[in-house]
RNA sequence: GGCUCGGUAGCUCAGUUGGUAGAGCAGCGGAUUGAAAAUCCGCGUGUCGGUGGUUCGAUUCCGCCCCGAGCCA
């Protein structure tokens, strides 16, 4: 099936919002063609997160490969450079097999840096980023601009003072490498996988979408989304932590701890979904490069025409 | 039935000592280079409940009516 001979082994990305219908669509794809489906979900990848975050069913992992979910504790911060690797991994895995890697995951950043490299920042120490977020906190986002400013003038002037984030990160790259985030920025990015992409941009209509994100809120705590949450809290992590930020987590949260009844979190939760599949929408509406657009759900009457996409992309040689 | 307090953006409300009004949330658009399910940016005309009156001018003051909440009968 798939094309030895060819420069560039192919690759397939599934990108889309949260409950439109990606894993399906990654899960069909795979049976048809022999493939291996590697998560590119920036919490997807944390093992005590099943249900809360969608994670294909236990079934459907086991009949059928699927790579980079659930392998990293929530202890951990992942990131797009630590994700890239795992996928990178996973796709050379598929790859040696003679599989066909099926990339499927809402978190575009991940996807970008998968496909097109990011800027060689070197790692940096966890105490340089506990101080930058503390001191951030200490002295509120206008003086920790100013500071920055003084020091780091391009990145100052690109960030919004409220950009917390942001202005953490250009804060601990300084400090740490004793350089402007600019100028790593400045150099070629790096670390792109090499392969012939062919991707996929399920764009469902609005409201279709909102509705089904309610919908996969409430199953989800038919499924025990909230013994999730309190396992998670258990662990007794640092709330900033990436996993902790999950959807449905904090809200889930507040009322296993009593401040908030379950209808208002069940409606927080939801709400925070929409907002988010919307960010969604916006980036990989503008985002991606030259993705085959499909306008619905995904639904397996979608399988005939996409699978012939697919069939076409993978008997074509390229350059 | 009487009294009181409300009726302003999709929602919760602010405000106008009379010159036709603005926040938060929602919604929509956008950004996105190492914690991205994160973090930000932009977009606000709506018979100011209805109707008469006073006024150059009423969402604002007055009368009546309608609707809601509460209290008293």
């Amino acid at each position: 099936m798939l094309n030895l001979n060819s420069p560039l082994p192919p690759a397939i990305v599934i990108a889309g919002p949260t409950a439109s219908g990606k894993s399906g669509m990654a899960l069909a794809i795979a049976r048809e063609f022999d493939g291996v489906v590697i998560n590119a979900d920036s919490m997807q990848v944390y093992d005590v997160l099943r249900v809360v975050t969608a994670r294909p069913s236990a079934e459907d992992e086991a009949a059928t490969p699927h790579r980079v979910y659930g392998v990293l504790s929530p202890a951990i911060a992942c990131s797009a450079a630590l994700w890239k690797d795992l996928a990178a991994q996973a796709m050379a895995d598929a790859w040696a097999a003679g599989k066909l890697p099926v990339l499927v995951g809402g978190t575009g950043l991940y996807l970008r840096t998968l496909m097109h490299g990011i800027s060689p920042i070197p790692d940096i120490p966890e105490p340089v980023r506990l101080e930058a977020r503390e001191r951030l906190a200490r002295l509120g986002n206008a003086t920790f601009h100013a500071e920055l400013a003084a020091r780091d003038p391009v990145m100052a002037q690109r960030l919004d003072p409220s950009n917390s984030q942001r202005l953490a990160c250009a804060w601990e790259v300084l400090a740490a490498t004793g350089r402007s985030l600019a100028e790593w920025q400045a150099a070629p990015m790096e670390g792109a996988v090499p392969a012939r992409w062919r991707t996929f941009a399920l764009l469902p209509a609005r409201e279709a979408l909102y509705a089904n994100c309610d919908r996969r809120f409430r199953l989800m705590m038919d499924l025990g989304a909230a013994d999730e949450v309190r396992a998670l809290l258990d662990m007794g992590l640092d709330p900033a932590l990436p996993a902790m930020k999950a959807l449905g987590v904090p809200e889930l949260a507040e009322w296993l701890r009593g401040t908030i009844d379950r209808d208002t979190a069940i409606a927080r939760a939801t709400q925070a979904t929409r907002n988010y599949a919307k960010r969604q929408m916006t980036w990989f509406r503008n985002q991606l490069e030259n993705p085959e657009v499909v306008s619905t759900q995904f639904s397996e009457s979608l399988s005939p025409e996409i699978f012939s996409i697919i069939r076409q992309f993978l008997l074509t040689e390229r350059d």
